[in-house]
Order: C-alpha cells, then structure tokens, then sequence
DNA sequence: GTCTATAAATTGATAGAC
DNA sequence: GTCTATCAATTTATAGAC
C-alpha cells in the first residue's frame, strides 16, 4: 500500500501556503509592530483560526524568523552579484547602494521588519546579527574606495557607511510601489545627493 | 486650619520625580520596545512596585506620552531658533540638520523612542502627526532653497528632505555617548557628506 | 508615596474531533 | 488542514492598608 498523493478532502480545501500565510502575518507585524501583534490578531487577518495557523508553524516567533531571513537572504544576495566583487570600490558601492533600494523596494514588508527587529527572540538576535555582517562588509567597500582615491579620505568609512546606509533604510518608513516616487528616481536621488559628496573633486 | 507643607513621613522617602522615574522607563522601552515592556519590567527596572508607579501617572501609555512628547518639544524648538528662521534657505537647512543632529544626541533616548512610534495608541498617533508637520517644515525650506537657486532643482524637495532627515534619524540606531564618534564629528560628516551633493556646483 | 493582594482580560499555545 | 474548546501564564489596572 504507497501513500496516496496528497488527495485533497473536498470539505475544506487548503485555503493558504506558507508564503501566502506569510505574506499577511508580515502586513499585521508592520502595521502593529511584532509585539503589539497577537496571535489572534493574525487569525482575524487571515481568516483562519490561530489552532489553524499552528498547523503551519511552530509559533509566532516562526513567522517572524521565517519573514526576516527572506529580507536577509535577498540583501545579501546583492553583495554576491558580479558587479558588487568586480571594478572599482567606488562603482561597486554605488551598484550595491542602488541594488539594495530595489530590494527594499521589491521585498518591502520584509526589509521594513527586518529593520525593526529589537533583539527580544532568538530569531530577533540572529537578524541583528546579520545586519551587523552586512554593514561590516559595506565598511569594507568604502574603505577600499578610500584606498583607491575615489573617496574622501577625510572621513571614517564607519561613520560614512552607517549614514550611507542610514539613508538607504529610512527609505523603508515611506516608499510605497504606488507612491510619488519610483524605484529608479528614488536611486538616482539618493546616489545625486551623497555620492557628489563622496567623490573626491 | 491650613494645609501643612507636604510634611514628609521619616519612613518612606519619595523615591522618584516624574522626570527620574521617566528616565528609567524610556530606557526600558527602548531596549525592549513600548509593546514588549510590561509594567512588571518597569517595577523590577524602577525597584518599585506597579502599584507605586501607578502612582505617578495612569498607565503605561501616559509614560510613553510624556517620553515622546519631550523628543517632540525639544525638536521643534530648533525650527523656532534664529538662525533657522533668518538667512538664506540654504543656510537654514544646514542649521536645522546641525542642531537636530544634537538634540538626537543630547535627548537620544527620548528621540529614539519617538523615531520608533508605530501609531497604536493615542499617543502614538499624535506623535507621528508631530512629526509629520516637522517633516512638512524642512520641506519648505528645501524648497526655498532650490527657488533661492542654492540647491538643485532636479530633485524633489521632499524627496530630498525625506532621505536627509533619514540619514538624521538613522543616527539614533547607533549612536552613543561615549562612542567613537562625536556629536560635532557626526554632524560634520553628515553635512559633508549630504550638501556637497545638495548645493550647486 | 509605597506597599500587598487581587481582579478582569488577554496572551501564546495545546488537545482532540472531523 | 481547519475547527471548537480550553489551559496556564501574563497583562494592565485597581482596592485598600500603612
């Protein structure tokens, strides 16, 4: 006797995968903050029960995990991409400022999470965690560009990263895909205003 | 027979003021978020019991009201300072970036807590309005500034405020007294940085 | 001004039926 | 895969003594 292949019960077909789950879980996490965010909370907003939302995760924590590490993963995918390893520190700077605005763009409710995690969970601390790696290896692109003479040397890369970046991730707090501004011009706004100031004349 | 003069009893000495008890509560609420803060947390942080600190004020939401609206007084104080009112536009926006630079850093507890405000309670709410008017009067003088032809009319004004004062805010995330960096280093490099771009060559 | 004791509601999570 | 029913712990807040 072989495991039949998953016959669907007609009473109550599957109402959500989990990347479906997630995505509404990610909207009441955002608009509340995780926190201010109860379990039935997230029954109310997807419908379901929140015995029915255990069937699909562990817990709440879960779904914050399972929302942060989607953001993670697509930040650092940036840093791996030909163009963020290759040529000049100051051209690859620039293509992973602009590639990390259209992440943030593409993957908004997760990146806003992910920039609003406080460290209370487990999940919390490792997301905290990986920002700290990705900022580090952004340090390093500016110190190489430093290095090169591309940009002022009269600054600490640190201190230039963290407002760099500071910048790129307050986007998050007020980008909308239907907003005034698209991807591009808000890119191409933000590069026009900090990189005349980090090239050297 | 009149009022005595708030004769204190020998036993119990007043542990707090408002102001020292709300010290204590900000900063609990910034390391663990306003939602994820118990008034069980409080007590233990205060030493106190929940009992007592309900003897200060009605509730957990009055607290946050009181933390926020220090951040928002103190602000807008810099929008009503001469040097932000008189002058070339120009001029002003440096002054008001400059100066908010170091109210973050001088109230920096008060003003993180403000920055992190998520609109579920009344105060909340109020708060984001405060600040979105705060937000609307740097726009204006963005706007005078590129009609007064000393910045770059390409970009939209309150794009170009959103992603400065971003980078302002972002400050809050890390900065520390006692850190590497101070006030005056972080304001100019900020400046730098930001003004090189946004003034015409 | 601070305490002990406790109320009333909500929370994250589980058991077990269908 | 979703449900009803329920639990134990926690939460905000209050009553009343000293």
């Amino acid at each position: 006797m072989t495991t039949a292949p998953a016959a669907r019960r007609p009473g109550r077909p599957a109402r959500y995968r989990l990347d479906e789950l997630l995505h509404v879980v990610v909207e009441q996490f955002n608009a509340r903050g995780y926190d201010a965010t109860s379990m039935e909370d997230l029954a109310r907003a997807t419908g379901l029960t929140k015995s029915s939302i255990y069937h699909h995760v562990s817990g709440k924590e879960e779904l914050l995990r399972l929302a942060v590490a989607r953001a993670v993963d697509a930040l650092f995918a940036v840093l791996d991409e030909p163009a963020s390893v290759q040529g000049p520190a100051v051209a690859r700077l620039e293509h992973v400022v602009r590639r990390s605005v259209a992440v943030l763009a593409a993957q908004l409710p997760y990146v806003t999470l992910l920039l609003r995690v406080r460290g209370n969970t487990g999940a919390e601390r490792w997301a905290l965690e990986r920002r700290r790696e990705f900022d580090a290896r952004l340090a390093d692109i500016v110190r190489a560009a430093i290095d090169e003479g591309d940009v002022r040397a009269d600054l600490d890369p640190r201190l230039v990263t963290r407002l760099l970046f500071g910048a790129v991730n307050s986007i998050a707090e007020w980008f909308r895909p239907d907003g005034a501004h698209g991807v591009q011009e808000v890119a191409d706004a933000l590069v026009a205003t900090t990189f005349r100031g980090l090239r050297r004349d």
